[in-house]
DNA sequence: CAATCGTTATTTGTATGATAATTAAGGACT
DNA sequence: AGTCCTTAATTATCATACAAATAACGATTG
């Protein structure tokens, strides 16, 4: 046992949720993302889902009651529950987005982020320098210096997020936060490949104290393209994965 | 009186929604966005909705499972339900969003829309450009058509709307979906602020026609930039608006 | 025949009351 | 001062009704 690791609070460990609604939820979630349950179908009454999963009708309804809040689920008297369209899915709520990875080729989801990432970062990341607080700045500069302190390996990862957080929280609009998801999504699966062939993160911490210099001098081109480099940077790590993935296994089982 | 005002029928009136656990939730989200319960604060607790509501327990869950859902709670036994840090609010869900807006200044919001709308849709009309089937150009063409031929006024929202959500749709990038409901909801609200001041929309048509051609073109930087030309115009909108407004009454009730 | 209008059956919506599980908080005993 | 136990507060789950909405069907009628 490492005697440095003592302060390891369980970073994401929320497996411990162990209400029997939200594992319906889930199942049910999954389902629908995998395409058991394609937009436009009626799923099985609760009546139905109370035989199949062994609960009463109460925690079936408050799972299908949660599909519906998250936009998967529409439902109605006499009709049942229906699949909603997928534009109409909240795919960036925290248990949806996890059921789309799951769902998803890999490397077909991290091109996606990618693109999406390269399009809100820099503008994030000149926002945060034009519009940031005292506080804010004292935040990210915190994560920075977590991150370069944190020995190699999967403790640069929470730090990691907490970086590309901050700065998402220092742009001081809230209609970009529910990205913040995404990023930690992304930045925390990344890892889990980038880890097993090992890319070297040293490269890493200059690009992000490029980023963070230029916020603390309050100069948003410069953050802006900061950014830009360090995304760069993320697109050759994914493509040197990519291929090895390719390589190793085609195709998910 | 204004005749023209005849057909006000409310803006976001889906209050034909009459289940009671929906209505619970739209009241108790109303309270969270108003700040009548802060982040961090702990809520009455089940029993206490039931006598505030008059409502049945089941009920009273159900929306409390639907707030949970979209992020604003956490509910834990023993504890009650908290409202959780802003970040973690759904805010790019379409209940959130409308409760978002109730409770904000709305040139507030506008300026935030705008601030994201600049950021993201000259991009997502490039990749429209580079990406769209033949079949979503039908449909924004479609679109097109329907906004060109549409009488002056309310009945032009709708295809503009359709616009820009098939434009969206023509990305293909599903993480982007989620803002169909924010452009979906700043188009919308919008017209019933430059309605009254009777902003000529007859600008706006060939605006949209030069994304309609760059994207048929396939031509992303011409698609962007037509995109960014439209944003520019409706910032100038805005800016008349809101002058108005503020000239008109400067703080809400 | 076509259209309209009830009737019925199915499914979700709401209510009630009881029990279980979780756990913060306080108390008892070192 | 700390550890363990008990208690109490709250959500979680279950079972059973009945209500409400409405799609589907069939009867009635012009």
């Amino acid at each position: 046992m490492n005697p440095g690791n003592l302060h390891q609070k369980k970073p994401l460990a929320k497996t411990n949720d162990s209400n029997l609604h939200r594992k319906l939820a889930q199942s049910i979630g999954n389902q629908i993302l995998t395409g058991v349950y394609a937009p436009g179908a009626i799923l099985p009454n609760e009546a139905d889902w109370c035989r199949i999963y062994g609960a009463s009708r109460t925690t079936v309804r408050e799972a299908v009651k949660t599909l519906n809040a998250k936009g998967l689920l529409k439902s109605r008297t006499k009709i049942g529950s229906r699949v909603e369209p997928r534009e109409n899915w909240n795919i960036l709520d925290r248990d949806v987005l996890s059921w789309h990875i799951a769902a998803m080729d890999p490397r077909e989801f991290f091109a996606s982020v990618q693109q999406v990432r390269k399009i809100l970062e820099p503008e994030i990341a000149a926002l945060a320098a034009a519009n940031r607080t005292a506080a804010q700045l004292r935040t990210i500069t915190q994560a920075f210096e977590d991150m370069r302190n944190a020995k190699r390996g999967r403790d640069s990862v929470e730090p990691d997020v907490r970086f590309h957080l901050a700065l998402l929280a220092a742009a001081n609009n809230a209609l970009l936060s529910p990205f913040g998801i995404m990023i930690e999504s992304a930045l925390t699966n990344m890892f889990e490949f980038t880890s097993t062939h090992n890319a070297e993160p040293d490269i890493f911490i200059p690009r992000h104290e490029n980023i963070l210099k230029a916020v603390a001098r309050a100069n948003p081109k410069a953050a802006r393209r900061a950014a830009q480099i360090l995304l760069d940077d993320t697109d050759t790590t994914i493509a040197g994965f990519s291929k090895a993935a390719k390589a190793k296994k085609p195709r998910k089982s």
